[in-house]
DNA sequence: TTTGACCTTGACTTTCTTTGACCTTTGGTG
DNA sequence: CACCAAAGGTCAAAGAAAGTCAAGGTCAAA
């Protein structure tokens, strides 16, 4: 397992056991996971970052602190703001984000996730001429959370 | 024997013997096997793509892996008659005939459909030069199907 | 014997991870 | 205030995989 692995899920039960805020002391963290600290920042940086779902603030200094913070509203505001936020283009890594994080906050379960990770894969956009591909992506994108949200809405 | 053979069997013995699900390390099998690691590539390629029930996942950088996972059963193999029934391109009447049909004979449900339909619809097109719109449209309408049949394969 | 489909190889690319040297901020203390 | 120790932050280099692609090889069928 990966060490970049672990950090994340030291951090996750933290998360779950604390109602959605963690906050650590990166040197202590980094010594008990035996890794440098600098691994903490890259954890946060590439797996905990708001387009995720995190809020992360920090302090440095005596005392300080790294406080990560899971960010939680009600299902169908977040699909919205999330269709909201998406522009004219869409690129396939920031897609796979939105998706892992969707799925991650119970927005989507995960055969949904499945569905619309394929719907916008490079894979289907193989043919396309690539200036074509990221408005396509959003576009699909965009509508098919719509869809999701036609759907829980009709069930409520 | 062709290195080739070699290498599908390996894979096909570990997806036997792990019920359907063979997750490997490309550097490591392709010395074991004694061939450059893009065999190991070649090989998935051309035996084990969606069309031939396979689904492949891979993550680069240190830990890296290669996961095949095998479809089975009785619906799936409706949904793979489907999706091998697709060519080139596809029109959205005959999309939206297919997934009436599918939800009719239950093969995919509601939500399912709907999610289908969002993403095929012609509204996701618009930006698109009509000569694309077809080829794209089945591309994601095939991509989204072998998603379904992840789904309801149930690996590990 | 030409051709076309399939196979093999290796150079080069891209992505993700790990590490460490150096920088900045903060709070305490003389 | 001046200084220092204790945090955390940044960044680039090196490492560890996997992906791509094109050039050439094999072999059987036409």
């Amino acid at each position: 397992m990966r060490i970049s692995d672990l950090v994340a899920q030291y951090i996750t039960e933290m998360l779950d056991e604390q109602d959605g805020a963690a906050e650590i002391r990166r040197n202590e963290v980094a010594h008990q996971l035996g890794c440098v600290p600098s691994q903490i920042n890259y954890v946060i940086t590439s797996r905990f970052t708001p387009e995720q779902g995190y809020i992360v603030e920090s302090r440095r200094g005596g005392g300080g602190y790294i406080r990560i913070t899971r960010i939680n509203a009600p299902r169908q505001t977040m699909l919205m703001h999330i269709v909201n936020s998406i522009g004219k283009t869409l690129d396939k890594a920031s897609a796979e984000a939105m998706i892992t994080n969707m799925l991650a906050r119970g927005m989507i379960d995960e055969s949904t996730a499945r569905l619309i990770a394929a719907a916008v894969s490079e894979r289907s956009y193989i043919d396309v001429p690539q200036q074509y591909r990221d408005s396509l992506r959003a576009a699909v994108f965009k509508n098919m959370l719509l869809a999701v949200l036609h759907s829980q809405t009709d069930y409520l």
